[in-house]
RNA sequence: UGGGGCGUAGUCAAGCGGUAAGACACAGGAUUUUGGUUCCUGCAUUCGGAGGUUCGAAUCCUCCCGCCCCAGCCA
């Protein structure tokens, strides 16, 4: 439809009558106001220092949507200033995270590393127009002149060094000719600000260490502060976009830029996401891996984009919970609720149907002939019929689940139970005859009986049953491995715990070996995913899967009324 | 006790002086060969609090309260 005055709305990229969030606003008035000759360049620069999770899923979401919504461009850029933590393996692991996510930064991809000799010279300009200096102070110093958050810091002995002083003294920095921490270029601001980012910081200090990109060709590495806003300026971003961390880092961002007479891109700060039941600090993150309470970075109970992927998450759906989770200023936590809904959303859509059992509960149909087997006809996809139908096998043993049969059940329990008759799917009806015990008690096998009149599921006489069961032909069935995961943390936020490892949920998986599925999961390639009729939606792991023998990785439960109810009875008795 | 931010439902989040969108969650109901899906219905007389301006305030002003960030040679 087209827009009949430009007035109201936010201009022709957002929907009518929708203004977008405030970042939208803003390019949208930059754009209307000519600002930066209508380019949108924004940015995606992680640190390759550790492994991306669902919050940079934000950033990333944010940086490249908002360059496709507004036909610019977004960069990928490697803020790679600390040799000490940095390293390749990180950045190939970053931009298959990327990739996957659905994001392409075409040649658009750069590392600060490569501005080093800009970088270098814009000190020197700083120190020619005496607004940087070397500062011998030893860290300890420099920390106790800061001053503190409310009283002002004092100068330092070596603030007022000649220009040629602080030309020879930054040179043998960069020639390796001090050791670690002997000095530092330090940016000549004002000790006694009320913004402590602005008392002289840190503009390079010394490593001697060899970078992954740039090898040992420097000693000097420049800090985040200065590093960042010009490479922002050198790639010509228009919008660069942060956490609400850096707030008080943006006076700097921009007096360094304004001091250079460079290219200025606006910062824009915005909150970074909280999801409940998990943690997002690189710092607990990795205590996760290194205590082992998880499988490494990829285990999919991490809320890391390699963990969701293990998991079975697709992009699509992570992108999704990106748009609706919204974009603000104010700190938040979002319920894991909502992205477990997105991947519902998105698997009903578009994954198989298929049959499955769990907990396998063997069941003799008494009056079906021995050797016999017939196939039934399945659909693939209610929701989809393109996506056809399949044949499955019948026969006289079958698996159902478990829990689908109770000797004596409650009020509101519809499935199978002594003398009940309810529909196995696609198949027949049959009702319950007998239980089998072993010596223990346990149960081991159902008796039933069946109605061949009721061949497909429906009864020609017009008989409700209230329950439909999935089962598998035991001659038929493939034994399969499929690990249950759930939240890894019991409280709705463990980081704010004072011992976040002592919510870690103890049933956050549960490994299954004696699954018994339908024939034609033997095939399934890794990667694939599939609803297992009534339980969840399941995804061949893609490192633990080998041909002929899938192992499964329950992705996220269907939403379960039944166990509502259960958990409503419970906590009423 | 300095400075910078932020407070709208259980959780996110629109709202930009004209009388509280939407989503998730939750609770009912209908349909259903998945206790799934889908579809209806309900869910803020009030926006952290108190004053003020105005015919009219979540939106403007004042004061108060609460939460987050900053004292790395990390990012």
């Amino acid at each position: 439809m087209e827009r009949e005055h430009g007035e109201k709305g936010a201009g022709a990229n957002t929907p009518e009558g929708e203004r977008g969030h405030f970042i939208k606003q803003i390019i949208e008035a930059d754009l209307a106001a000519g600002k930066y000759d209508g380019r949108v360049v924004t940015r995606f620069p992680p640190e390759p220092n550790g492994y991306l999770h669902i919050g940079h899923a934000k950033s990333i979401c944010l940086n490249f949507g908002l360059a496709r919504q507004y036909q610019g461009r977004c960069h990928l850029r490697f803020d790679d200033t600390n040799p000490m933590k940095e390293n390749r393996e990180y950045v190939e692991s970053i931009k298959a995270d990327v990739r996957w996510l659905g994001f392409d930064w075409e040649e658009h991809e750069y590392f600060a590393s490569d501005y080093f000799d800009r970088l270098y010279e814009y000190a020197l300009k700083l120190i020619k127009d005496g607004n940087a200096y070397v500062d011998s102070l030893s860290p300890e110093q420099i920390r106790e002149y800061r001053g503190t958050l409310s009283e002002p810091g004092r100068q330092s002995p070596y603030r007022n060094r000649s220009v040629g002083e602080n030309l020879e003294l930054f040179e043998k920095m960069g020639q390796g000719e001090f050791a670690e921490g002997q000095c530092v270029l330090r940016a000549k601001i004002d000790m006694a600000s009320s913004n402590v980012v602005m008392r002289d910081p840190t503009l390079y200090r010394i490593r001697n260490k060899a970078h992954h990109r740039t090898g040992d060709k420097w000693h000097i590495y420049p800090m985040y502060d200065f590093a960042h806003c010009l490479s922002d300026s050198i790639e010509g971003i228009t919008h660069s976009l942060c956490t609400l961390e850096f707030e008080n880092n943006r006076e700097l961002y921009d007096w360094i830029l304004d001091k250079l007479d460079a290219y200025h891109p606006q910062q824009i700060e915005f909150a970074r996401l909280n999801l409940s039941r998990t943690v997002l600090s690189k710092r607990k993150l990795i205590r996760l891996v290194d205590a082992g309470y998880v499988d490494g970075w990829d285990d999919p109970r991490m809320p890391t984009i390699s963990g969701f992927r293990r998991r079975g998450y697709t992009p699509a759906s992570i992108r999704n919970f990106c748009d609706r989770i919204g974009v603000a200023r104010r700190d938040s936590m979002v319920d894991l609720a909502l992205l477990e809904h997105c991947v519902r959303e998105d698997l009903n859509k578009n994954a198989m149907r298929v049959m499955g059992v769990l907990r396998p509960l063997r069941v003799v149909i008494e009056n079906y002939p021995e050797n016999e087997t017939e196939m039934l006809t399945a659909i693939n996809n209610p929701e989809d019929e393109s996506m056809g139908t399949r044949e499955v096998p019948f026969s006289r043993v079958i698996y159902v689940e478990r829990g689908d049969f109770m000797e004596d059940p409650p009020k509101k329990f519809f499935r199978l139970a002594p003398g009940r008759e309810v529909r196995l799917r696609y198949a027949y009806f049959i009702r319950c005859t007998d239980v089998i015990r072993n010596e223990a008690g346990q149960i081991v096998e159902l008796r039933c009986t069946y109605d061949p009149a009721t061949r497909g599921g429906n009864a020609p006489d017009g008989r409700k049953v209230k329950a439909t069961l999935h089962w598998v032909s035991a001659a038929h069935a493939v034994q399969s491995t499929v690990r249950l995961y759930d939240h890894l943390f019991t409280e709705e936020n463990p980081a704010e715990k004072e011992d976040f490892e002592a919510c870690i949920n103890p049933e956050s998986l549960e490994v299954i070996s004696d699954c018994m599925l339908e024939p034609g999961l033997a095939d399934a390639p890794a990667e694939a995913r599939y609803q297992f009729e009534r339980l969840g939606y399941f995804y061949a792991d893609h490192k633990d899967s080998a041909p002929g023998r899938p192992v499964f990785n329950r992705i996220v439960t269907l939403r379960d009324t039944w166990a509502k109810i259960q958990k409503a009875q419970k906590g009423k008795a």
